[in-house]
DNA sequence: GGGGACACTACAGCCCGCTAGAGGGTTTAG
DNA sequence: CTAAACCCTCTAGCGGGCTGTAGTGTCCCC
């Protein structure tokens, strides 16, 4: 009857969607960690699904692996108060918000520039630059 | 008196804050047009200077240079329709607005995590993978 | 106990979006 | 006329986030 080490990394990849060599490449970072059996392998908690799924979420929301790595790991650089923990998520947090009003305004950008197109826009002359903003050209 | 060929690279360089050597680079991804003098200089019309910002604008938000190259550039490639601009534009807008509402989830999320951090959080154990996530120890 | 799937390390390479440097020509201010 | 500042091309390298390969060891099912 042998012990229960927890999951295998290829089992975490296929939970996961991400690459054996992604994982180990997070583990050089920092971003995961696992326990090493006799044979040399990694054992992962169950726990280790979720935090790649976590990883996932907010690299695809434009966080660097590093960003992640901070955010995961605060408690285990010395004894940091559960304060600065709070301070690190607010900061996040406010990035995120900045970022989603700028998309707004970039999105409002685009669908003016989709209606000007639209409606009053004239067929592309050869010397314009750029079908989206307005030619200026080489004066003579 | 000489012809005005328009801004030399280092001026478009000065009025963006782009590197001299960016704007050549997006120049060979087809991002920026120039005309060469008798010297061999690169030349641009003055909405060059908002077509870069444009494009920093896209980059910032997480478009690849070829992302912006696509829509930039679309009336160059064969005689395509004016339909195919709006269209373009469209799937660019609803992409936006995609990433927008998962920003606006994953914000929550994090949001969820600071709460819980600061109310009933107890300080992290030894065992803990990681302090935002449900620790599953290693069974044993 | 043999074969295939799976794991390990170490290192090389790739794509993106640049930057830096070599080696050379041009423009322009004094 | 000269020196500095600018421009050119070409090639190399870098950081981030991986993927792939080589060479080897381990697990597990029949």
């Amino acid at each position: 009857m042998t012990i229960a080490l927890g999951l295998k990394i290829g089992e975490v990849a296929k939970q996961t969607g991400v690459a054996v060599g992604a994982l180990r490449y997070y583990e050089t970072l920092g971003l995961l960690r696992s326990e090493r059996g006799d044979n040399g392998y990694r054992y992962y908690p169950l726990a280790a699904v979720q935090q790649v799924q976590f990883i996932k979420k907010a690299q695809a929301l434009g966080f660097s692996l590093e960003d992640i790595a901070e955010v995961l790991n605060v408690h285990q650089r010395g004894d940091i108060p559960c304060e600065l923990v709070q301070s690190l998520l607010q900061t996040k947090i406010e990035q995120l918000d900045a970022q989603i009003q700028e998309m707004l305004a970039f999105k409002a950008d685009l669908e003016r520039y989709r209606d000007r197109w639209g409606t009053r826009h004239p067929h592309p002359q050869p010397g314009d630059i750029c079908p989206l903003i307005e030619t200026v050209p080489f004066s003579s």
